[in-house]
DNA sequence: TCTGGGGTCCTAGGACCC
DNA sequence: TCTGGGGTCCTAGGACCC
């Protein structure tokens, strides 16, 4: 926290601590699909991705809280969470007629996930989100985190998050959790505080003993792994580790193991800022068991290939960097990548080298493939932009070899194939 | 719990350069 | 024959997040 100057005596940290507000979907994509399907109000519903109606397999995306009543969780397999929570569609009518008091209650609705359609939800939330704040910074389809120093004040924060809060609900129709504090790392924990429907503040004052009791994997960052060997060192809660001797932190967990420790004591500079461009597109996909023979696995290679070659296009990048993944079972992760002298957009040289690449897992079992471009640019709309315009400009325009890659069709400038 | 898909960031070793 | 120090890039893997 940057210390600016002060009068002496005066404690004016409402006047310097950002206000951060973290805002977070409850339910997202089971939240959509009630938006479309109100009788799906109140009922149990599991929305999967894989998964396909009348089908087993797939895994959970997002359950709602009635059907997590059963037992259904997140990322559980779609097989498991039938098992649990058997399927509406599959007790009606036949079965219904053998065990009526089973039918109602004890079934749930099952979707397959439609991304374009929560997108086109998470859009009208997002427009009301810059609409609240100075800065928005996305960080999923359902999660963002705003910067509203400048619109509102701690003693009023709750009022002001309250209204974000009912404009979503009464625009959209999507009920958020919402937490607001003087870093972006306790607002979010904030924003988790209470869900659904939460609205937690915790004022510059409070930070230490709000974070204090919560358990280590509630810090962001904190996945199984780190939390298991935090409790090996004997830190259980946020304020263990505030309290703890940094160093064997820092030895442990390197970089992390500081940022942790910073976080645990609500210390966090970072500012909210817009998301920049992303860092690399990849497309995977896992057959339903695991297959042995090479060539329904290059098939999958070059579809996937083919894919994230074509969105990398629409979204105008280019890449100089591509890669495979192979996932041996039991859940053996393998990834093998090259990068090229210079970016390129070349839909035929991803899928070449992207088979190359796999050639050798070619005769493994393999559960899962993967294709993913990196090492990204995005000069080329800006660049074709100034086509025509810079001719006589001001010779800033130099000929990097970013332009020469992004000025040319494709074949022209870029390397060709030959040279790889 | 027999494990889906799309990302980010960090680490560590080796190659290579000066 | 022995062998410093620093920097950057590349690759593979791992942890984590939603």
């Amino acid at each position: 926290m940057a210390d600016g100057p002060r009068l002496p005596g005066v404690e004016d940290e409402d006047e310097e601590d950002p206000i951060v507000l973290h805002v977070d979907a409850d339910c997202f994509y089971a939240a959509c699909e009630r938006l479309r399907e109100p009788e799906l109000e109140g009922e149990p519903v599991v929305v999967g991705m894989g998964y396909e109606p009348g089908e087993t397999n797939g895994a959970v995306a997002t359950a709602s809280y009635e059907a997590r009543e059963f037992g259904v969780e997140s990322a559980q397999a779609i097989s498991t969470a039938l098992e649990r929570l058997p399927r509406r569609a599959a007790l009606e009518p036949d079965a219904a007629d053998h065990d009526p008091d089973l039918a109602e209650p004890e079934t749930g609705h099952y979707r397959p996930v439609d991304l374009d359609y929560y997108e086109s939800v998470a859009s009208d939330v997002q427009d009301i989100l810059h609409d609240c704040a100075d800065v928005v910074r996305e960080v999923s389809i359902d999660e963002a985190y705003l910067e509203v120093t400048d619109r509102t004040a701690w003693e009023v924060a709750d009022g002001f998050a309250r209204h974000v809060k009912d404009r979503i609900r009464r625009e959209v129709g999507i009920v958020v959790s919402v937490g607001a504090a003087p870093t972006m790392s306790a607002a979010k924990i904030a924003s988790d505080f209470d869900k659904p429907d939460g609205l937690t503040v915790v004022r510059p004052g409070e930070l230490r003993e709000f974070l204090a009791p919560l358990e280590v994997d509630l810090l962001h960052g904190v996945g199984p792994v780190t939390a298991r060997e935090l409790r090996e060192m004997g830190l259980e809660t946020a304020g263990d580790v505030a309290a703890a001797d940094p160093e064997p932190l820092v030895e442990r967990f390197g970089e992390r193991g500081r940022e942790l420790y910073d976080r645990a004591r609500g210390e966090d500079d970072r500012r909210v800022e817009p998301k920049g461009d992303p860092k690399s597109f990849s497309r995977e996909s896992a057959f339903a068991e695991p297959v042995a023979e090479p060539e329904p696995k290059y098939e999958q290679i070059e579809t996937l290939a083919a894919a994230v070659a074509d969105r990398a296009r629409r979204e105008g990048a280019l890449y100089r960097t591509v890669g495979v993944k192979a996932v041996e079972p039991p859940f053996e992760v393998n990834t093998r990548e090259r990068s090229l002298p210079g970016p390129i957009d070349q839909p035929e040289l991803v899928e070449r080298i992207a088979r190359e690449l796999f050639a050798e897992f070619e005769r493994d079992p393999v559960r899962k493939v993967g294709v993913r471009v990196a090492n990204l640019e995005f000069a080329a709309a800006d660049q074709t932009s100034l086509e025509g315009w810079a001719d006589g400009a001001d010779g800033s325009g130099g000929g990097t070899e970013t332009e020469r890659a992004a000025d040319s069709t494709p074949d022209a400038g870029q390397a060709s194939l030959e040279d790889f």
